[in-house]
DNA sequence: ACTAACACGTGATGC
DNA sequence: TGCATCACGTGTTAG
């Protein structure tokens, strides 16, 4: 792209003196003669901000010039476009599931009921999912646990009443199922018991919930 | 917008018959001069082509004139952009919560965890908390629902125990406690029953939920 | 020297 | 009659 880039200034100043003939007139005219001089200056100095305003609405530039600009505008465009249509593309699918998952299984499981779990202690291993427990003391009368373990109808009425015979008070939970698995998080207080003086047995706690769990409702 | 709309002709055919003057010469010329007027054509032709480009990639055009097809392709960029943004925001909003909340109270009430529980009845209300169950289908078997309650020991293990009692099954969970309140938030799968044909009774639903939280353990 | 891009003034063309 | 827009050819400037 050589040449003058840069938008040339505006001159005004009419340096161009030139002669006109008329068809049969052979005289010389230094005279001035343009009814719509003005009016044409007007429309090029609209589409001149036109373009300017344009390509600032356009975030790469790759030349100043007037072709350029269009043509960049154009792409921009383009690219927009695109970005709408994958973008609405994305809300309709988020819309329709809520939970992104594995994406296949899972949402065949969520989505139609159909017979519900059958060998979901096998399923869970052959994914790779194992019962878990673990503890954390997160403050003076504060634990932090998970738990992951098979999904099972009456786990988590049962884990609530574990909660409550050991004297912990839930402060938040979280639950989530998921291929055959749940999995829970949970930070609880600490009301009574439990607290050996300053400490907590926190390996003794985790073997009790592990074996309560463990035990078919 | 009046005059001579429509893109003129090209004319091709030198109409123009002028005389040119130097500076300082005087002589008529009939000659040709123009050195660049072929290149001139060309970035004139490029341009127009352009510009016409432009036009067929914005949907609504005012005007065939050059400014118009500029200021509707730079309108309709700013339409795009603005569509690309509400877009973006919707889709993280539905990452981060599928559904919204009320917003306010909530986010006020909960940050604070402060002094525990004297007068948590009445300290709610203060607050400005009322009980609240909001449900909402959220797919063909899908429920989704937020519960606003004052803090009950077994509210929670209450909740699941309706939970089963009406053929729901938990999918996900979360529960917070703060200043005397609990939130809880539950999407759920609909199992049996509460299913009258192809919809939910919601109402009912809700006010059947509304009433067991509400009675005592 | 040569090319590319610009602003200018002008005649023409519809409304 | 104006008025707005166009294409054209040109002089000019910068790479």
């Amino acid at each position: 792209m050589g040449g003058g880039n840069r938008f040339q200034e505006p001159v005004r100043i009419s340096r161009r003196r030139q002669v006109r003939k008329g068809e049969e007139e052979n005289e010389v005219n230094e005279s001035f003669k343009s009814p719509n001089l003005e009016a044409e200056r007007r429309r090029r100095e609209k589409l001149h901000g036109r373009l300017m305003a344009l390509r600032s609405h356009v975030p790469i530039v790759t030349n100043m010039t007037k072709a350029s600009i269009v043509e960049d505008s154009i792409t921009y465009i383009s690219e927009l476009q695109e970005e709408v249509v994958n973008l609405t593309e994305k809300l309709h699918e988020m819309e329709e599931a809520p939970l992104e998952l594995d994406e296949q299984q899972q949402t065949d499981q969520i989505i139609k009921p159909e017979h519900e779990t059958i060998d979901l202690k096998e399923e869970m291993k052959k994914l790779g999912i194992e019962e878990n427990i673990q503890l954390c003391k997160i403050g003076e009368r504060k634990l932090w646990l998970k738990i992951t373990t098979e999904k099972k109808p009456g786990i988590f009425t049962k884990f609530m009443e574990v909660m409550r015979f050991m004297g912990l008070e839930i402060i938040d939970i979280t639950l989530t199922t998921s291929c055959g698995a749940t999995l829970i998080c949970s930070s609880v207080q600490i009301l009574q018991g439990l607290c050996d003086g300053d400490s907590v047995d926190l390996e003794q706690t985790k073997e009790f919930l592990l074996e309560v769990m463990r035990s078919n409702p």
